[in-house]
DNA sequence: TAATCTACCTAACGTTTGTTAGAAAATAAA
DNA sequence: TTTATTTTCTAACAAACGTTAGGTAGATTA
């Protein structure tokens, strides 16, 4: 019985893997049941013995990704570090999500346009949950003066957007580990660019 | 016959214009040919009168931006400032392309990888050639003193993509104007976050 | 006025899509 | 070995897709 569950659960990962893969690849869209299940090594009708909709697995990959976000920064937030460190905890955080689960996290922030109506609802609010608080992580900072005096909002999404990129860039094969690239991008955001 | 170009030339920008926003919001994938032609006020089959088909449309689009954004590049590298001007330059290039343009770069930003396998690689073609030159720029400034002691790929890839949320979040009725945006992003990427 | 051209229409095409029904094969339990 | 259960298959569905063919109304030109 628990073998037979565990099997079972992975086949829905592998499904899951799979589609993030292609999605990432392809995108929601360009990506047909059909294309999902030859990567799978099973018919088109087959997937559905394992999940209900393509949507579905959609969703999966989205909220999955959103709540370990979630629940990441929650156990930053509730560690006794400062502000600085807990941001910079906050962007390993994101490094990390990046290198580990790079398909699931693409695919979430770019696909998740195609989520239906009730679903899309669901997760802008879980995503906009995340960016407040993010944000008053800046606000304390500011207000406690470890950060410069700027505009939160702005900085927010600056500082959010600016970790988007190792989705796309990050290979093993670049020779740079997680470590490396966390701390040079720590720096670049918390000392700019500019030479003072 | 001027007028008439001037008028087939307008129906085709509309026609444009209105699949940029559409593919903004639901995604090339998600946008047919139907809503489009919904969206500009006639039959899907009058469409292609003015187009090719549907692929056309990505391309224009993603085509367009791209030579925006190369030649407004070049431009600025032929001026005779400091790179530290050059950069802040670059950086109100991209916040006024996204606040002009958005529905546009959103599109070329998210949806390029639905083009044709051929249209696909001369368009990463012209992403890598815009992202070399400004690296290399990025190289000059770190050369010359002007700008710390990064790694520049790292560097340009998180300023590219700091710049990036502006699409999603900028409306007019936010209140906040493109030359505020310009600085306060400006004052974040070359300062930092870190009060010092 | 007749002829031409522009810009749209209706109708339909062949594909591809996500998905369902039901049989068959593989695996596990008795 | 027989029975039950899990997993995958084949076949097919209706709907939606991008697109084409051919016609038509209105404007422009001769």
């Amino acid at each position: 019985m628990p073998l037979l569950k565990k099997n079972k659960v992975n086949k829905l990962d592998l499904i899951l893997m799979e589609a993030a893969k292609l999605f990432r690849q392809k995108g929601f869209g360009g990506t047909s049941m059909r294309d999902l299940a030859e990567q799978v090594g099973m018919e088109a009708a087959s997937l559905y013995y394992h999940i209900g909709s393509k949507e579905e697995i959609l969703e999966k990959i989205c909220f999955d990704v959103a709540r370990t976000y979630i629940s990441h920064l929650e156990e930053i937030e509730q560690t006794n570090e400062s502000n600085l460190e807990k941001l910079k905890e906050l962007i390993r955080l994101h490094v990390r999500m990046m290198i580990t689960n790079g398909s699931e996290v693409s695919v979430t922030n770019h696909d998740w346009k195609y989520l239906s109506d009730e679903k899309l609802s669901e997760f802008k609010e879980l995503r906009s949950f995340y960016e407040k608080r993010v944000q008053s992580l800046l606000d304390q900072g500011v207000n406690e003066g470890e950060f410069a005096k700027v505009n939160t909002t702005i900085a927010l999404y600056t500082l959010l957007s600016s970790l988007r990129w190792i989705e796309h860039w990050w290979k093993p094969q670049r020779g740079i580990s997680a470590k490396e690239l966390e701390n040079s991008i720590i720096t670049i955001i918390l000392n700019g660019l500019e030479n003072k």
